[in-house]
DNA sequence: TTTTTTCTACCTAATTTTAGGTATTTGATT
DNA sequence: AATCAAATACCTAAAATTAGGTAGAAAAAA
């Protein structure tokens, strides 16, 4: 391998889409793919000896979720560039890519010429997006103009579980806390996003696919 | 093209999974890719004039949905095989594949050992599934057994006014009826879905789009 | 290392929901 | 006219949530 090349890791749990990618961008003679990878852990554990230029990041994984997974490699690796390809389109979780330190989000209708400009544009700082990406993104809608709050892990949680309709004490239960720490997040929920009670609460999030 | 190879047809809006199929599958010599398309117009129109042994089928398309253009197309060309390639797994979406006439459902996960048995079982008159689904359709959810209730008028008002995070004070007063009302239309609503809650009923309610 | 955030846990009290019922009235269907 | 589903309203009592705090320990960030 040249050194010239760019070290391209693929992170899909698509066979089809690893195969996709991987000989779209095989055409390239300064494309070099490092490896292909069906989830989290794959990845994460080839960056630990490996460096990589470019990751292409499915956000729907088997074992982790990609903006989850984004920010981890973020921590570890933060000169490897993510480029998240989903077919989600919801401004939201585009946001929260980018919060998390991708270079860029393609719709996975993406066209090739998309897919190579972006990953030459990401390697030259650039955030990229895909054309019908960059639309969603210029147009906030009003509810997501209030923007969402940031919540902790733990918060996530327990908003998980409340949606599931476990009460605080099957919560507790769960994980090994006092029924009162639970109203505490609950209460503390519930005030990140302004509203008075848990039917709110649940309608928000599952619109806001937090869960 | 020799006439012994099986001609294969791809549909699918993304360029990166088309791109994906015609790598796996241009490894097999059997194999004749006769086109690619990203929407049914292509297709339909494509048939017209071609024979096609092997239709591979996306679920979601820009101008049409899967399921209606696998009907369309076994009404067309009924000695076609349709093998539905989607990312949805939900059980009732796979039946309704199959009562159109499709040879069989893989969902995009699958293997290219899958894809290739798939095609030539289809080839052969079966009706093929990739593992995953095979699951699936085994063991009906719960939720498909018991199917979703006969809501009333009243209570589907209601249903709504307490997703949207009113109590029942509050919707009493809107409807001029008294509270104790509410709680009644509320303990049926319960009852009906099967929950103990609100978090679950609202939950069911959203994901069954009822609301 | 210092600072800040997150996680933990408690207090009190009011409000709301949930679980068992029962029962009358209204409106449609037979 | 009789019947049945739907809508209305009530009873009691337990369970759960919500609102207003405070505060120490642990973890993460600066």
């Amino acid at each position: 391998m040249s050194p010239e090349k760019v070290i391209i890791a693929i992170v899909d749990d698509h066979p089809v889409v690893i195969q996709g990618l991987k000989s779209m961008l095989q055409n390239d003679q300064f494309f070099y793919i490092a490896g292909t990878f069906i989830d989290g852990k794959g990845i994460l554990n080839f960056i630990r000896s490996n460096a990589v230029d470019i990751i292409l990041l499915d956000i729907t994984l088997p074992d982790t979720n990609g903006i989850e997974l984004c920010k981890e490699i973020k921590r570890k690796t933060p000169h490897t560039s993510v480029i998240m390809i989903s077919n989600r389109s919801e401004r939201s979780i585009i946001m929260q890519c980018i919060q998390n330190g991708a270079s860029g989000y393609l719709l996975k209708n993406a066209t090739m010429n998309e897919l190579t400009a972006s990953i030459h544009g990401a390697l030259s700082g650039n955030i990229v997006f895909s054309e019908e990406v960059k639309e969603i993104i210029s147009k906030p809608s009003v509810k997501e103009l209030i923007g969402f709050p940031r919540l902790t892990k733990r918060e996530k949680e327990i908003l998980k579980m409340v949606t599931e309709g476990k009460t605080s004490v099957m919560i507790a239960d769960e994980l090994f806390l006092s029924p009162l720490t639970i109203d505490t997040h609950r209460k503390n929920l519930m005030h990140k996003f302004g509203v008075n009670n848990t039917a709110e609460l649940i309608k928000i999030a599952i619109q806001q696919n937090m869960i």
